[in-house]
DNA sequence: TCTGGGGTCCTAGGACCC
DNA sequence: TCTGGGGTCCTAGGACCC
């Protein structure tokens, strides 16, 4: 029996912990650059805030409904998991970390799931102060079907059998894991309005409009499992740092000190794992919304002789290619540097005619991160990364990051 | 004024090889 | 008039997920 544990409208739940005042109220998250409203809670819903509606669009209902909203707080959501993957490891002996809110765990053997998934529930929410609901079936499909009904429907806990056809024949395809927006629209035009009638559907026409990966999707639906538990995450093949600018930039060299930044960033990450990067690319594009201006965007790829996790190396390619794709007289919004081919940094090809990676420029970039990550951002960081940042993206209203940083700790009375 | 960010997998088609 | 068969590798684009 496989569960799947998913934290209600998570990011708004993260916040509420710490505001417990905010209970019952609509309240809502907005992604980065305070763009669109990512979570949203169950009354902000019941007001008609749609998933991932531009804010600049929902601000007057807002507005007139009273609802709280935040910047997001990735430090506090980021914490939170962590906590919320701590309790639940102590159910199971296998469990696999799905997203930032929802984890499978395998409940294979154990005595009354349903029970031990209740229970579940609350010591997460005791724990954490994080509201769960609990999904159990024999697939991860299943599971995930049976958490989306557990939700809608607020029973907490919901277990769903593959010959379950009253319960599974209440969910329409879109509500399916792994039906998008595409394939829903094509499944309903052969006749399979919902999760029932696509489960039982001729498989050669499931695999005709979505291939082999629908097929499996159709399979684990009938209890027959196609996706395995992955305990150890497999290591990331590519890693992107991208963000729209806080306002419209034309210049070239604010754009490179904002692909620098991204470029330490993406570096981090990937050093963080132990992975090298083999290639890298560099994107760049004007708002695609702003129809009546004109639009550009280009990006440019560039193999590395030698897999590299060097900042300095990667942030002077990083420029290059940015200066090959700029074009003057664009209002540009967003940037972003992907590092490719990542490879464990413990097998890595050296260069068959030359050397690279000298001692010295090792310990300098090891010690650069170092008093970075001790004593701040500010306390050391290249030249290339620039000073003003005026392009930074937009936060307004990011509460404290009460769990990670000593001087934004919670105050007691 | 204002529209997120970060991933994966699969397939089709082109370039190239013998 | 008539133009093979069998591969590999790479890339772009489409689909999905959170």
């Amino acid at each position: 029996m496989i569960a799947l544990a998913d934290c209600n409208n998570f990011y708004v739940s993260c916040e509420r912990v710490f505001r417990p005042s905010l209970e019952g109220r609509p309240v809502i998250v907005l992604s980065n650059n305070d763009g669109c409203a990512v979570a949203r809670s169950n009354e902000a819903k019941a007001i008609g805030i749609p998933m991932g509606a531009p804010f600049h669009q929902i601000k007057r209902l807002c507005g007139g409904n009273g609802v709280v909203v935040f910047s997001s707080n990735y430090e506090l959501y980021g914490d939170m998991s962590r906590r919320v993957v701590s309790v639940l490891s102590r159910f199971a002996p296998e469990m696999e970390i799905y997203s930032i809110d929802e984890s499978f765990l395998n409940l294979g053997g154990l005595p009354d799931p349903l029970g031990l998934s209740n229970r579940m529930r609350e010591t997460v929410g005791k724990w954490t102060g994080i509201p769960i609901s609990v999904g159990l079936g024999k697939t991860k499909t299943l599971a995930k079907l049976a958490n989306k009904l557990a939700k809608k429907e607020k029973t907490g806990c919901l277990q769903i059998d593959e010959d379950n056809r009253d319960v599974i024949s209440r969910v329409p395809i879109e509500d399916v894991w792994g039906v998008g927006r595409r394939l829903s629209v094509r499944l309903r035009r052969i006749g399979l309005q919902d999760a029932w009638a696509f489960a039982s559907a001729p498989s050669s026409a499931v695999r005709a409009i979505g291939g082999v990966t629908l097929e499996r999707t159709q399979r684990e639906l009938a209890g027959i499992s196609c996706l395995e538990m992955e305990e150890v995450p497999q290591p990331r093949k590519n890693t992107c740092c991208s963000r729209s600018f806080g306002k419209p930039v034309t210049g070239l060299e604010e754009l490179e000190e904002a692909v620098a930044n991204y470029a330490v960033r993406a570096i981090r990450k990937i050093r963080s794992e132990g992975s090298l990067a083999c290639g890298l690319q560099v994107f760049l594009t004007t708002n695609r919304f702003k129809a009546d201006q004109p639009q550009y965007s280009n990006s440019r790829t560039l193999a590395l002789d030698e897999p590299t996790d060097d900042p300095i190396r990667i942030v002077g390619n990083a420029k290059a290619l940015l200066g090959s794709i700029y074009r003057k007289g664009y209002a540009y919004k967003k940037a972003g540097v992907l590092l490719l081919d990542l490879v464990s940094g413990r097998s890595t090809q050296g260069l068959l005619f030359e050397e690279h990676g000298d001692g010295r420029r090792r310990d300098f970039v090891n010690a650069l991160e170092e008093v970075a990550a001790r004593y701040g951002q500010s306390a050391g960081f290249l030249a290339a990364q620039g000073v003003r940042r005026s392009w930074s993206m937009k936060r307004e209203s990011r509460t404290a990051r009460y769990t990670t940083c000593w001087d934004e700790l919670p105050m007691v009375g």
